[in-house]
RNA sequence: GGGCCAUUAGCUCAGUUGGUUAGAGCGCAGUCCUGAUAAGACUGAGGUCCCUGGUUCGAGCCCAGGAUGGCCCA
């Protein structure tokens, strides 16, 4: 026997017994163990920052890092996956920092670096328990006994080797990074912090006059230059801003190379300006005359008077990407960008690369100078006039400035967009820092070739999202002015400036003159900080302050994980780099994935991952994003109390292709439980029911089974394959959908066409095959299902296999996955199924449009086929459909005549590539033409002629209506007819399906047992005494009554009084 | 401002190489069937396939431009 099966199931506690089994037999174990010796696939953890509980989307994640692994166990590999926790980075610190009240990092410095870090650690390794609670709960098999943690000395340790061979490719350097800076708080933000901060704001808009000089004393000048110069007057290159507080950190023009510029006179003064020539009319108002034309380009190279001399006002300046010796420049230089925008300003941009991520660029690009004249608190330095002045209060008095010495064009207001700091509401400032880079941009090439290996999933992020963002590569700022983080292992000495980088802690303990090592356990701030040793020089090294982006401690986990290269030296060469698959959200093109490509590419010249699926966001019902202040974040732990784990895994998997963005509501869990598990569920419970009554034994095996049952063989045997062949190109969505279409196919047409066969009362053959049949779907659906729902598979397959073979393995997850056997596959039995299934289907719809219901039976249904041999394969299955259209018998026709009158149209997918624009014509002809005859001519092979063209038989559709005495359907060339006339004959038949009904209600009213047998009473007029003689032995039969005995019943017996048909009838029933 | 994705029934989603009348599930209304009974089936209502142009005999699908939403980057 089976364990029974309950109808109604409650799957969060069938989930928590199957969670218990799994832990106290160590299933998932035993599953990697099992394969030791099998080829590897190895899976990557990309680790979830633990500084918050796991939201809905984590979940999404995880189903999806599961399921193939999971799959691929089963298909016989080794896959091993070491869980990960991601712990270092800005959001844990600002957990902190809000925890303490804190707002700045002045005040995280007053209260003590190692007393915050401590914090640091504390906070995430709460959270960690949590997460390894949610990803146990939904069935997310990964070993978190043995994770890698990112704030693992061991971890830190692999980082820095990995830095130090960066280093030693000479792939590392320092330069600067603009970043968006809050003057307020002394620190910068993060683009999801800048994002938060956009307001409405005004500020001023100014056209500033910066006049064009000679290159040269000596007068060696381009043709240009002597054609814009005039003796009468000064010529001035116009440029626009709206942070005047920049200018004094201006070092160049940028142009549009392919634009034209206008050179325009201003007759009063005989100044002249250049500005594009597309926006001469935008900005200038008085009377000017355009005297001239000039290519952007042309106008590269030449030079301008700087507005403010740095060695005037005592500010430093140095030349980027190179070394000027102090030495600064007279004049400053025009260069093309094709960064230059035509829509707004002059078409010519001021460009200070300390204050700005493209004018840093330039920068770098055209070696300009460097000039940083504000401090990291928004004041100016130097000996400005405005000097000390917080940069915006400066913008009036430097607008003053520029004016009193006709510097200035115009001033007025803009009202526009600017971001502010979300914390403290402080104009966030662009602000060059000093900054570790990786130099990517050296690699550039080959990070893109390397990413023509990788199988992306959506295909299109390869060269959408992800290729366009290596194409635009740049060097990877890789260091943060942080405290919680994997320390930079550069030591740099104050006295001469040479730079060490340090590649493990031996290393470390071994430099010349070491000291401050304190605890050996933990080499993060402060610890590391106190380190030094001794510089060639003789004097002392310290670590430079910052620490490295968490992103790089993600990025490093498939080496760092594995404490590489102190341990597991071989991991490059045993399969376990690089990763088969990984798994992220879209968000991580620029995060994880990169940062692994990215590494692995710098390092050791080759992709880091084979297969990658990038899942689309969740947002809410609403199509609203999730976020804490709306109030509209889906808790995981809720949904998967009152569902299940299952119900959410297969609601995330199949409801949409997982790189879509998806709409979450519980509604849409609910709907998809009731479309696929419920009745998966249903199917199970109904084989165990009758399995149990019958003492159903698989291990008697059978040969024989009916056309019903090698048809649901067939198609069980064609969705293993498609289940496989979907899985292999990681589509668990194809692979679920699929599935749920079998279990429609299984419940709703196998075992409603089978009911009969489990029901009757013999233990025969046939009813033998009905329970193998559906016994070896459900195995074979438990294993299918095993990735996807692994709760409901284990349960499934140990109370249907496990129970009746103790040499089985003991869990579906120690399974091999199913095979197809392809010699089970009947297409032709597949495809006339599939047409008893229409015809059923549209023959239903047919006795509905006459309104006879389906217990009533009727002589003769009517198929219209559209070849010949699709009639074969219908009579051969007609019981079929027979019984589901309860008619005496079944006729089917290639010619329709008989059902229907006709309309004729012209076959559009064949004439039209033959007669083109002759088309409306024919149509128009054709509809003219006696449809009747043309179908007659064209059923006969002939040609018709249609417009002065002939039209071949298949050149025309045949369309039609009803006949009278037939209901009909008709879809896609198929017609179905049912006779409508009830003889007196059918209508008694009728009657005892009808009394058949009810006495089976009464018996469920009663409460009866399925197996009770009965004893019946009835009274009723003469119709009703005459159809309970006639098909007394059919009723007996179906109603399990013993007898049908005429009058009243004893007292106390179950009765009712029905009407059917105008009948009066009383029935009672009494078990027996 | 730039890039990527999405937009098909009230909702969630399919839609093959361009082909005739665009489908499913849910929901709604009605009917039926049923010893799987808290399931199931049928019918009906419900569509400007986001919009505008273009290519084509023919566009949900191809091309161009635009709108809305989401994400990433500025």
């Amino acid at each position: 026997m089976f364990d029974s099966v309950s109808s109604k199931p409650d799957f969060p506690i069938l989930e928590e017994r199957i969670l218990a089994f799994w832990r106290e037999q160590r299933i998932f174990q035993k599953s990697i163990e099992q394969r030791r010796d099998s080829p590897l696939f190895t899976f990557y953890e990309g680790p979830p920052t633990v500084n918050a509980s796991p939201g809905i989307h984590h979940v999404l994640s995880r189903v999806f890092k599961d399921i193939f692994p999971r799959y691929k166990a089963m298909k016989g590999y080794w896959t091993p996956r070491k869980a990960g926790w991601d712990t270092h980075g800005l959001p844990v610190e600002l957990g902190v920092e809000e925890e303490l009240g804190f707002s700045s990092k002045t005040q995280i410095e007053a209260y003590g670096i190692e007393r915050f870090n401590q914090k640091c650690r504390r906070s995430v390794s709460q959270h960690i328990k949590e997460w390894e609670n949610l990803t146990e709960r939904i069935g997310f098999w990964i070993d978190m006994d043995h994770p890698y943690v990112t704030f693992d000395n061991d971890y830190i340790e692999s980082c820095w080797w990995l830095i130090k061979q960066l280093w030693d490719k000479g792939l590392i350097y320092q330069g600067y990074k603009v970043t968006p800076h809050c003057p307020r708080c002394g620190t910068s933000l993060s683009s999801h912090e800048v994002a938060l901060g956009y307001k409405d704001t005004e500020d001023p808009s100014v056209y500033v006059k910066f006049q064009l000089v000679s290159r040269s004393p000596d007068g060696d000048h381009p043709d240009v230059y002597r054609r814009l110069c005039t003796p009468k007057g000064a010529v001035y290159f116009l440029a626009w801003t709206t942070t005047p507080w920049t200018l004094p950190g201006n070092t160049a023009l940028a142009v549009a190379p392919d634009a034209e510029y206008a050179v325009v006179e201003c007759p009063a003064s005989e100044e002249r300006l250049i500005l594009a020539e597309a926006l001469v009319e935008n900005v200038l108002r008085d009377n000017y005359r355009v005297i001239d034309r000039v290519r952007g380009d042309e106008l590269a190279g030449l030079e301008y008077e700087p507005l403010f001399r740095p060695s005037h006002f005592d500010v430093p300046a140095e030349q980027l990407g190179h070394d000027c010796g102090g030495e600064l420049p007279e004049t400053y230089p025009v260069i093309s960008g094709d960064f230059v925008s035509l829509e707004e300003g002059t078409g010519i941009v001021h460009i200070a690369p300390a204050f700005g991520e493209v004018d840093y660029e330039a920068g770098i690009t055209n070696r300009l100078y460097f000039v940083q004249p504000v401090d990291t608190q928004g004041r100016f330095t130097g000996s400005y006039p405005f000097a000390g002045l917080f940069v915006k209060d400066a913008d009036r008095r430097i607008i003053k400035d520029l004016r009193s010495r006709g510097q200035l064009h115009r001033d007025e207001t803009i009202r526009h967009t600017y971001p502010f700091c979300w914390r403290c509401e402080t104009p966030l400032l662009y602000y060059a820092k000093p900054s570790w880079y990786i130099r990517t941009t050296a690699v550039k090439d080959k990070l893109i070739a390397g990413n023509k290996e990788i199988n992306w999933y959506p295909e299109h992020i390869k060269h959408g999202r992800f290729g366009d963002w290596l194409e635009n590569n740049v060097d990877w700022a890789f260091s943060r002015e942080r405290y919680w983080g994997t320390p930079i292992p550069i030591w740099r000495c104050e006295a001469c400036g040479e730079t060490e980088c340090i590649g493990g802690f031996e290393e470390l303990k071994s430099k010349t003159g070491v000291s401050g090592i304190k605890d050996e356990s933990d080499f993060h701030r402060p610890y590391a900080d106190e380190i030094t040793f001794t510089c060639k020089c003789g004097k002392p090294m310290l670590r430079v302050p910052e620490v490295i982006d968490c992103w790089f401690d993600s990025g490093a986990m498939p080496f760092a994980q594995w404490h590489y290269p102190f341990e597991n030296q071989n991991l490059r060469s045993d399969g376990r780099f690089p990763a088969d698959f990984i798994c992220e959200a879209v968000d991580q093109t620029r995060g994880w994935f990169y940062s692994l490509h990215a590494l692995a590419v710098c390092l050791f010249d080759q992709p880091c991952f084979r297969n990658v699926i990038c899942l689309g966001h969740i947002l809410d019902g609403e199509g609203e994003k999730m976020s804490k202040s709306k109030g509209n974040v889906v808790e995981p732990w809720q949904v998967i109390q009152s569902h299940g784990a299952d119900a959410l895994r297969w609601y995330l998997i199949t409801s949409s292709p997982p790189g879509n963005v998806r709409r979450f509501s519980n509604e849409a869990i609910v709907e998809s439980m009731r479309r696929f598990l419920l009745r998966l569920w249903n199917t199970y419970s109904f084989f165990v029911t009758y399995a149990n009554i019958d003492r159903f034994d698989p291990r008697e095996s059978l040969e024989r089974r009916s056309e019903l049952d090698r048809w649901i063989i067939s198609e069980l045997n064609q969705l293993t394959d498609e289940v496989s062949q979907a899985m292999d190109r990681y589509d668990a969505t194809g692979a679920g959908r699929k599935i749920e279409g079998f279990v429609d196919d299984l419940s709703n047409w196998y075992i409603r066409r089978s009911r009969r066969r489990f029901w009757k009362s013999e233990n025969d053959a046939d009813k033998q095959a009905a329970h193998l049949t559906l016994y070896e779907c459900l195995t074979t659906l438990a294993g299918l299902l095993a990735p996807l729902t692994p709760f409901v598979a284990e349960e499934m397959y140990q109370n249907l296999v496990c129970s009746r073979y103790p040499e089985a393995p003991q869990s579906v997850h120690l399974l091999d996955f199913p095979t197809a056997d392809r010699a089970k596959i009947d297409a032709g039995l597949s495809a006339d199924t599939k047409l008893v299934m229409k015809v059923a289907h549209m023959g239903r719809a047919a006795r509905s449009r006459a309104g006879i219901k389906v217990r009533q039976p009727l002589s003769k249904a009517v198929v219209k086929v559209k070849a010949e041999a699709e009639g074969e394969g219908l009579r051969r299955l007609e019981h079929q459909i027979l019984d589901e259209l309860n008619v005496k018998a079944l006729r089917v026709i290639t010619d329709e005549g008989e059902l229907v009158d006709f309309e004729i149209k012209p076959n559009l997918t064949l004439l039209g590539p033959r007669y083109g624009r002759e088309l409306p014509r024919i149509a128009a002809a054709l509809a003219e033409l006696d449809p009747r005859e043309v179908v007659s001519q064209a059923r006969a092979g002939g040609k018709v002629q249609v417009a002065g063209f002939s039209l071949l038989p298949e050149d025309i559709l045949i369309s039609t209506r009803a006949r009278p005495g037939y209901a009909i359907a008709d879809d896609g060339g198929y017609i179905v007819g049912v006779t409508t006339e009830i003889s007196p004959d059918l209508a008694e038949e009728g009657l005892a399906r009808e009394l058949v009904h009810r006495l089976q209600t009464m018996r469920r009213s009663a409460e009866f047992d399925i197996a009770d047998y009965i004893q019946t009473y009835y009274q009723g007029g003469a119709t009703m005494q005459q159809v309970m003689k006639k098909f007394a032995s059919y009723i007996k039969q179906e109603t399990l009554s013993r007898e049908l005995t005429e009058g009243a019943p004893p007292d106390g017996v179950y009765l009712e009084q029905h009407k059917i048909d105008g009948n009066e009838v009383v029935l009672a029933v009494k078990r027996l």
